[in-house]
DNA sequence: AGAATCTACTCGTTATGACAAGTTATAACA
DNA sequence: TGTTATAACTTGTCATAACGAGTAGATTCT
């Protein structure tokens, strides 16, 4: 993608991510230490200590007091702990993760899905529905609730191949902050089953997601009903 | 506790997060800005910043470029994106977590356990099955494995009351680092429900929880089988 | 009145400098 | 040989300084 002209701590990070992601810097390694990258980059300490904290932040390395910066083992879960959709977070690579659009509506917000946006009940807000795959096998089926204004601007957008978060910050034009899961176990109710081809009454993972913008308000209400044979939700989580 | 001279950050973090928590400052306030915090406490900007970050990425504070800094308005969740048990979790208050013990083995390493604490497969690990209740209704059952030199250490400490995770610290003299979480669905086996109280086949939310320490270095595994419908897990993320 | 500009305020980034504190290897000593 | 002291690393913390960039209100011009 394009190189914008990031900030010199995001460069640093991201060569660095890439170093341990691409092989380069192996589980165990010792990373040059601070003063040595400070040098060679001709960076401040500063500069060096912020890209090495939002590596920490993502469990890619281990920082030890004394002793130096480390490759943390276990790399697996290091896109999973920040708010990413699939597409992201499964990587350009695949490529395997695609959407079928279901429904498109203007609705009126029940008494839930207002709360949840912090609308009044009764108000417009828009629904859309989809099914979505992972190596052209059924994965989960999504109902997403939208602010009023941001449906508007959405709603001839082709989400096949995109996230609805990257979406939201291109053609939405908003600043994506933070979002607040809740994860539980249900089982498939005859119409999802349907779709997900599985049994009815066959186990499912029920995640609801709200996203907030960076401004703390809530601009997407989301639950998605997934296969529980075909995805596990993963995340890491620090002391 | 004890006011240890902790360093001016966290100070100034931990004031400000008791200002949050107990409603001196309330959601959607305007906290003081940057440099008037630095004039108020005599500290630098760099150690208002330090301490406004740890507020920011626990979700308690929303900063906005240009604007300042603002109480978040949903802190339900600020004490849940960070490892922790259940006990810890759910707060003092309640005290309504409790745990009965059902097992305490010393068992040979499965390759699957062996892999997961990076043994060898054969190697005497301790494991540890524990029956968890909420509001004195079953709310999961818990299979651990240890590391064979923390098992040796904690074979004769009460659990009923207390987190693992805690006891580590603790009685373990181990400093933890991070977690790794997998979260499905399932559906209970027969042994889970009876002690579950539910019905077989029954969906259920399976847990799965790797614990490292702060050197990086695997020592427990847990495995939680969770009543779907009493328990959901929640957690925010940041973009 | 309306639009453009200016200004004061905010947070974001980066630099430089210094000292504290934990770790490790070496050197000196008993 | 074993212990202790030292020196040379490491990261952790904190201060001061400057500039960039976004926001919002007051001012000025049209």
């Amino acid at each position: 993608m394009a190189d914008l002209p990031q900030s010199l701590h995001a460069r640093l990070r991201d060569a660095l991510r890439a170093d341990i992601l691409e092989g380069r810097l192996r589980p165990g390694d010792k990373l040059a230490s601070e003063s040595e990258m400070q040098a060679e980059h001709g960076v401040s300490r500063i500069t060096v200590r912020q890209a090495l904290a939002a590596l920490q932040a993502d469990g890619l390395i281990v920082k030890l007091h004394g002793k130096g910066a480390f490759v943390s083992h276990s790399k697996a879960s290091q896109s999973l702990n920040r708010l990413q959709g699939l597409h992201e977070a499964l990587g350009g690579e695949g490529g395997a993760v695609s959407n079928r659009r279901l429904a498109w509506r203007r609705l009126k917000a029940t008494a839930a899905v207002a709360a949840q946006l912090q609308l009044r009940t009764g108000e417009p807000v828009f629904q859309l529905q989809t099914l979505r795959y992972l190596e052209r096998e059924p994965l989960s089926v999504n109902t997403s609730w939208l602010r009023p204004a941001l449906g508007e601007k959405l709603g001839r957008v082709d989400f096949s191949r995109r996230d609805l978060i990257e979406v939201f910050e291109h053609e939405g034009g908003l600043a994506i902050g933070r979002a607040e899961l809740e994860i539980g176990a249900g089982v498939a109710r005859p119409a999802d089953a349907k779709l997900l081809q599985i049994a009815p009454g066959a186990p499912v993972l029920e995640v609801q997601r709200i996203v907030y913008s960076d401004a703390g308000e809530p601009v997407h209400v989301e639950t998605a009903v997934y296969r529980a044979d075909t995805f596990r939700y993963r995340l890491a989580l620090q002391r």
